[in-house]
DNA sequence: CCAAAAGTGTTAACCATACACCCATGA
DNA sequence: TCATGGGTGTATGGTTAACACTTTTGG
């Protein structure tokens, strides 16, 4: 079977073709039913869920193993994506894996670098999570979404990686256009609002909130407006790309109330 | 000679005692003569300056790893220091050394693990530029100040990395109290203007800067007046250091101009 | 007493907040 | 026609930016 081939010689040889001790995470965020989700992979080899992760190849740089890891996993292309923060404490628990189930399997895992010390760069991703086709790696046999305030038991310290993303996420909410990406291509200033709010943990004011987000220039309202609802019909909107792009680089000095 | 036994011991067997493929690097910000200064050493076995950095020991956590760099850069204490950014593009430039002048002295650096690629980790950290006392590193034979507008020819890709730090300081300006460890204990408020001025590189108004700045209420007016100027003698101030460290934490929403 | 630089105060413009009002739609 | 939720407008209070005036000191 090639796929035990493969395993085995990630684990006796893979140093060969990544770095050592240097690892990706990626905190992968959408947007669905009005919740914040993040997506997690059920891991095959060891107890709890797990971020999904990757090595860095000898000769890729360390963004383009972020966004190899998430197009693997979500078979998106186009993706926001972006470094947030280094973990890497001296006591950073590694991955324990179950030594006894990979070897039934005829592969040794026992002192593998693999099981060496790891440095891990959390990568923050925002993505359409209807266009995602969730796709579990080698090592997972679930790849699934989960409210990022329902979390299922997680591995090693892939719970604080996630909470430090959120507040990243918060924190960039304050001066960067945020909603491309997470967001279907056209959207309601309901939806845009509900973003924020989960994002941000409250209610904002309907008015406010619309008057100060098309301050910003990088709306573009459509003709167009929502059908079938039970009360005056909302416009969809969609981000002038541009201008978005624009914004995204200068940054604003916007506040979110 | 133990020195040039250590150094050939770190090209040969570094890698037991280190993480490999992952550094971190320092960028030490000093405010002197109305200047924003960055401390550099001057490399012995190859051209240009560098940052001080280091590597990450085993049993080390990477903000140690950092912090050591520091002290044994400057003899400080006491350092408000951060992680901000990780470098690793797949081109990013090794370090060049002069293997020659090595051989010389007996120490056999080609294939070394310090050749690798290496993922660097930056920090940047305020210090009181009194007092430095700027120390040269075993691979080093100066270690000084330079003006941030003004650098030598920077080593591999330290220049940019110097570039990102300071556009992480301006950035941090907006909504953290910076200044402690930056001056000296006692400084007037146009010491601290100036030093705001010179990061963010432009002029502040003198009279809405001082409103502002005492209203974060993180600084205490001493009675004591600054001696010898030939003009109105300016109030000497204080970080109030419960209320700083309460300011960090919280963060403050704080925009200056 | 003059120049220089510091301390203090004022005003107008702007922005955030809170809220009122009207409109469209399905039940 | 009513309940629901969306679109638009406005009054208010607080904050920021711009600028005037006074105070202190050495030369």
């Amino acid at each position: 079977m090639a796929f035990k081939e493969e395993i085995r010689d990630l684990f006796a040889r893979g140093h060969e073709r990544y770095l050592r001790n240097v690892s990706v995470d990626c905190i992968i965020f959408g947007f669905h039913d009005s919740a914040l989700k993040v997506l997690l992979l059920k891991a095959n080899y060891a107890d709890g869920w797990a971020l999904p992760g990757g090595f860095i190849g000898r000769e890729e740089g360390m963004d383009e193993a972020a966004i190899r890891v998430l197009q693997q996993r979500t078979h998106l292309g186009d993706i926001y994506l972006q470094q947030f923060r280094v973990f890497g404490q001296s006591g950073r628990p590694t991955q324990k894996m179950n030594h006894e189930k990979l070897k039934t399997l005829g592969i040794k895992s026992e002192g593998s670098w693999m099981f060496d010390r790891f440095i891990t760069i959390g990568y923050y991703a925002l993505v359409d999570f209807n266009k995602v086709n969730p796709t579990p790696d080698e090592f997972s046999i679930a790849c699934e979404w989960f409210n990022v305030y329902e979390l299922p038991p997680m591995m090693m310290d892939h719970a604080d990686l996630i909470a430090d993303a959120l507040s990243f996420l918060r924190h960039q909410l304050n001066y960067r256009p945020i909603g491309n990406n997470l967001l279907p291509e056209k959207f309601t200033m309901p939806e845009l609002q509900k973003l924020y709010e989960t994002i941000l943990g409250r209610k904002l004011d309907r008015r406010n909130f619309q008057r100060k987000i098309l301050g910003v220039g990088i709306l573009k309202r459509l003709e167009e407006r929502k059908p079938g609802v039970a009360h005056k019909a909302p416009y969809y909107y969609k981000f002038d790309l541009r201008k978005y792009q624009k914004a995204l680089e200068a940054g604003m000095g916007f506040q979110i109330q």
